[in-house]
RNA sequence: GGGCCGCUAGCUCAGCCGGUAGAGCAGGAGUCUUUUAAACUUCAGGCGCCGGGAUCGAGACCCGGGCGGCCCA
């Protein structure tokens, strides 16, 4: 292991040095004595003269040493691409017009020990992406670039929030009862209290609590956990926002969702109107509202509601290819029917407006429709981005929604809720009229970054073991 | 869970109808004072994802398994 030194004192990163030495002549000194520091790229040895690529996270610069001036000059030739160096020197122009840094005294800061990606085709194989991400990060730029689009974007999220004062809290992850989606949960054990916990599905029920406490605007951002597949759209492990308003119902969330987004896309990729796929995604407010019932008319040319008799709706479901389960409702019927004719058709941005009362059970009914909830899900790129509600706020409609889910899963539905009697209690002490939104940000970034897979926006997907 | 495709050197990839494994880069040893992934010479580098099978003979064919990708549920 070569002497590696505990600090180095860097000047410059690359970018401020190619910024304020812009004007530099060909063949030109700077005469100012600069330190950066780096990974080698790349190496060019011409026999006494060698040329090096250092690249920093802001970009790459050339260093270039020579036999007669840079200490330890066969050394320095023999570094392995990959290492990380430390170098002080003169600030130059080549005779062919690059911008360089004269190797006058260089230090290595870490060695590569493993080999080095093909420095031409880097890495290809999407596995070894994922499992080694610290190699990806290291020789693709589009993996860099993505990371940093997400960081950016989260910040700029928390910051839109904030600007219209909602609050940022943290809630439990671990929860006693897994509420506020449908999902099958991770199960693990307290040891200490002997029983069983679950990481959460969802941050809703806590939030919710706490605009019972008078938190009128509140959001968080935060990991969730669902037991189910991997997929393109999905991981076990993902990001979501929640956040509720006080006194706002789903209509304001509509406003909320379109704003935030159309503000992302414009700060993140300067305009509104993007490309996803290598197809047209145009953001730009507002965006499309309709009705679930409508869209099923255009897509699959048949009238329902849940007020249809459900033997008709059940001939439209099987008309489709779906077996429907004797237990299904009215609502759970049209909602299957949706999914099956319409949801992958849509593209968006459209707001599916006015689910089923039935499959929602968390959110309040329509104020004129009967048996339906004041809920919409975005929809864009063809995926569901967002889902929101007018919030349900009776304790009594609430524990009636939650005992029907409660008959559902006695009936063998393992997604269905679990009676909460804390949030049924806090109901009781009162919430006020309150919107509530959930954006899925992993979702949100693959939009923003144009990337087809989730495992593009996380750093470390859920992954099988390697073998052994 | 089902279907299809892929897995060959550290990386990126070839390999015909089944005949005993190759290139470029990276690595080692040399030559070279202005290069830009890319000079030249030379050397080394392989559990062909794993396990079975048919064959005189398998990287290639058949079966099972693993991991990944895409599509479907």
């Amino acid at each position: 292991m070569a002497d590696i030194p505990y600090r180095f004192e860097r000047t410059r990163d690359t970018a401020s040095l190619h910024a304020e030495y812009a004007d530099l002549a060909t063949a030109e000194s700077a005469e100012a004595t600069v330190a950066v520091a780096g990974r080698l790229m790349l190496r060019r040895v011409q026999g006494k003269l060698a040329f090096g690529t250092l690249q920093d996270p802001s970009g790459r610069v050339q260093l270039w040493a020579s036999a007669d001036r840079t200490p330890g000059y066969e050394a320095f030739c023999a570094l392995s691409l990959g290492d990380w160096i430390g170098v002080t020197g003169e600030v130059v122009r080549t005779r062919r017009g690059e911008l360089s840094v004269r190797v006058d005294q260089w230090v290595v800061l870490a060695e590569a020990r493993r080999p080095f990606p093909d420095k031409w085709h880097g890495l290809s194989d999407v596995d070894t992406r994922y499992r080694q991400r610290y190699v990806d990060l290291w020789v693709s730029e589009e993996a860099r670039d993505t990371f940093a689009l997400r960081s950016r974007a989260i910040s700029l999220l928390r910051r839109f929030l904030e600007d219209r004062g909602f609050v940022e809290v943290e809630t439990p992850v671990l929860h006693p009862i897994a509420g506020g989606a449908m999902a099958k949960p991770f199960v693990t054990h307290h040891n200490a209290l002997d029983m069983e916990l679950y990481l959460r599905v969802a941050t809703e029920l806590y939030l919710k609590r706490l605009v019972v406490g008078g938190v009128e605007k509140v959001f968080e951002v935060g990991r969730t956990f669902r037991n189910e597949g991997l997929s393109p759209r999905h991981n076990p492990e993902f990001t979501m926002v929640e956040l509720y308003q006080a006194y706002a119902d789903y209509g304001d969330m509509m406003a909320i969702t379109e704003e935030l987004v159309a503000h992302l896309a414009t700060e993140l990729c300067g305009s509104t109107k993007l490309g996803y796929g290598g197809r047209e995604l145009d953001l730009t407010t507002p965006w499309r509202r309709a009705t679930l019932t409508e869209l099923v008319e255009e897509h699959a040319g048949v009238q329902i509601d849940v007020g249809t008799p459900p033997e008709e709706l059940r001939a439209v479901a099987e008309a489709h290819g779906l077996a429907p389960d004797p237990s299904w409702g009215p609502g759970k019927l049209v909602l299957e029917i949706y999914e099956k004719t319409t949801e992958a058709e849509l593209w968006g941005p459209v707001f599916v407006c006015d689910y089923p009362a039935e499959v929602s059970p968390l959110a309040r009914a329509h104020r004129s429709k009967p048996g339906l909830a004041e809920r919409f899900e975005a929809i864009v790129a063809g995926r569901e981005l967002a889902n929101a509600f007018s919030e349900l706020v009776d304790p009594d409609v609430q524990r009636a929604r939650f005992e029907e889910q409660a008959a559902a899963r006695l009936a063998g539905d393992d997604e269905a809720m679990v009676i909460d009697d804390d949030f049924i209690r806090a109901l009781e002490y009162g919430l006020p009229p309150t919107g509530g939104l959930g954006i899925g940000i992993d979702r949100l970034v693959m939009l923003l970054a144009d990337v087809p897979h989730i495992r593009d926006v996380l750093l470390f997907p859920t992954l099988r073991p390697e073998q052994a």
